[in-house]
DNA sequence: CCATTTAGTTTACGCGCGTAAATTATTTGT
DNA sequence: ACAAATAATTTACGCGCGTAAACTAAATGG
């Protein structure tokens, strides 16, 4: 770390008493090499400083050590968790990650897809957009690039795809809501950005029918990915209106759920379970943000852990040549309890 | 977009019927061809689509087209904004932007400056963590790689520093919660991460003795970046104990006061301007999410996009060669009156 | 201790492109 | 139309490293 500026492996070689080639394998994997050589090499670095060239080493290398991450909307907090998440497992693998957010916006989405083809990456992993994405630019990449598919799914493209199990989500948040009080209404997006909503649909209605209720899906106008807007917007709309048919909403998701939150405290109508409150609420997802809410946000939680793991470690195994048929995993979540529900 | 693979530029000249020097001329700057050159070498690309190997493009240039940016924690919708804005920015300007979050850790920064020196990149946008930055390790970087510091200055280190006016926040807000109401108290976590926070305490007490005020100082214990949480003890040990002199608290930050209204909520305090509230809060920066706030709060926002664009814009002056003399250019914010204050 | 395996060395080539020098072609201005 | 200025071509080298082949040295095991 101290001295002298190595300018390439050659000298860097020459100095720690190895053969180049000897030291270009142990910068590729420090296991390849005997403990002694390794030793050597080692105590070289400490006192040189040297580092190989990324870009003379990606040149001809059949595989770089490069990860890409690729989330929607990396200002989403729970996005910019769970890529964090996936950062860190990537720096311990080996990978080099590289971070990047397709802002909402599908033809950013393919632009990043294109960026990421020039990095030459060992592996990808994709959060797509959804409803939204060029599913031709995705599928064409997916054949070109070993991509793992997480958070929502897109057809049967990439590796495989990791995720919550979105269905396990509302029927157990459905549940818990039926048996602590009134039935829920379903509060969400007319036309959602991401296939998930959609599932949530579909099991809040076949939770509410086999617990006997009658559904009621409250869809609210608004595009793209400003949710608390919409669900701002929504909320008040659909509070004024009396479009909720019982006391309790369950949110498609927390960020819309905030924004409904904002939207009843500005009406003056209490949430929560206690007696003075008028209606309760609850979201999904885990939203890092659902504890601040006012009241804290009941939710049913991604286990961000065990997604990132596990989306990190099928990658991983893909890229070290492990074959293994295209599969869907998808985990289940955790009710939150908080005041709201 | 269509056809053959080119394996390379020589390949991809010769279907051009255009010499691989001129081609390369064309790709490091498409202006540095003549208009006849450059419309032969476009029409080619439509129907080859070849793109140049970055590794081996940035082997041997001297400047790569790259530029790093660097904030502090990621998962803060405030720095995933204004670090949304500044890739924009990048990308505008024909430079491939690396976004990276040092995760509120100072051992990650010096780990993200070390990656980043490996990158070469042309120039680097970094907000460092603050008070807990290694400043050694900073300087060093910032003397072997042109880095515009921005949202908080660190000496008087890299190309120039552009952030916000604190003092202006400060004052300003200070200047309208009095003038409206009862003067502020000021809840600040006692051993803050950003050097912001010590210009906002002082501006604070600067703009209370000006206006013939007592200041009262709340500063809550916590450690780290998880702003909203210690808002939420430190406010609810603050509440309890009667700590605050006055009805109106003003954050030292969006986030704190985030955690600070979800206190009051907890313990049945209403806030606001209205009859039936105890309390005003009052946060700083202009945080994404403080319009859902309940009560939406009342604050001083950055001007993100004057932010970014100064910032941007000197760094890609300084990377054209046009030196300039260091400098720190601080923008005011501008208020924004909700109902919490 | 010798035969066998494993690891390191030498030598050599090539990746895809940047870039410089000398030359030739094309565009300007008048 | 011709000289001057500008742009493109040809030729050539090198960047820093991956990697393969043939060889030699060191570890292993019975």
């Amino acid at each position: 770390m101290a001295g002298n500026k190595i300018r390439n492996m050659e000298e860097f070689a020459s100095v720690s008493g190895i053969s180049r080639p000897t030291v270009s394998k142990y910068f590729n994997d420090p296991g390849s090499v005997r403990d002694t050589t390794r030793t050597r090499i080692e105590a070289a670095l400490e006192l040189h400083d040297y580092r190989p060239n990324i870009y003379a080493m990606n040149q001809n290398r059949k595989l770089t050590k490069n990860v890409g991450i690729v989330v929607p909307l990396l200002s989403d907090p729970y996005f910019a968790e769970i890529a964090r998440n996936l950062e860190q497992r990537c720096l311990a693998a080996g990978y080099r990650p590289t971070l990047f957010s397709s802002h909402g916006d599908p033809a950013l989405e393919v632009e990043v897809l294109d960026t990421l083809r020039s990095l030459k990456p060992a592996g990808v992993l994709l959060a797509p957009l959804g409803r939204a994405s060029d599913g031709k630019a995705l599928e064409k990449f997916c054949e070109d690039v070993p991509t793992l598919i997480f958070d929502s799914s897109v057809d049967q493209i990439g590796l495989a795809f990791v995720g919550s199990d979105n269905s396990q989500f509302t029927t157990h948040i459905t549940d818990y809501l039926c048996r602590t009080g009134e039935p829920p209404c379903f509060f969400e997006m007319k036309t959602p950005a991401n296939p998930n909503a959609h599932r949530r649909r579909q099991s809040y209605l076949r939770a509410m029918e086999a617990f006997g209720h009658t559904p009621d899906v409250i869809s609210v106008e608004g595009e793209g990915w400003g949710f608390e807007e919409i669900g701002l917007l929504g909320g008040h709309d659909a509070l004024k209106r009396g479009r909720f048919s019982t006391n309790t909403i369950l949110c498609s998701n927390d960020r819309l759920a905030i924004g409904l939150l904002t939207a009843c405290y500005e009406q003056g109508i209490r949430v929560g379970r206690g007696e003075a409150c008028l209606i309760r609420v609850a979201g999904q997802d885990g939203h890092p943000y659902s504890r601040y809410t006012c009241p804290p946000l009941t939710t049913i939680s991604h286990n961000y852990d065990a997604v990132s793991q596990t989306a990190a470690e099928a990658l991983f195994a893909a890229i070290d040549g492990q074959v293994a048929a295209w599969k869907s995993t998808r985990l289940e979540g955790k009710l939150i309890l908080r005041d709201s529900a």
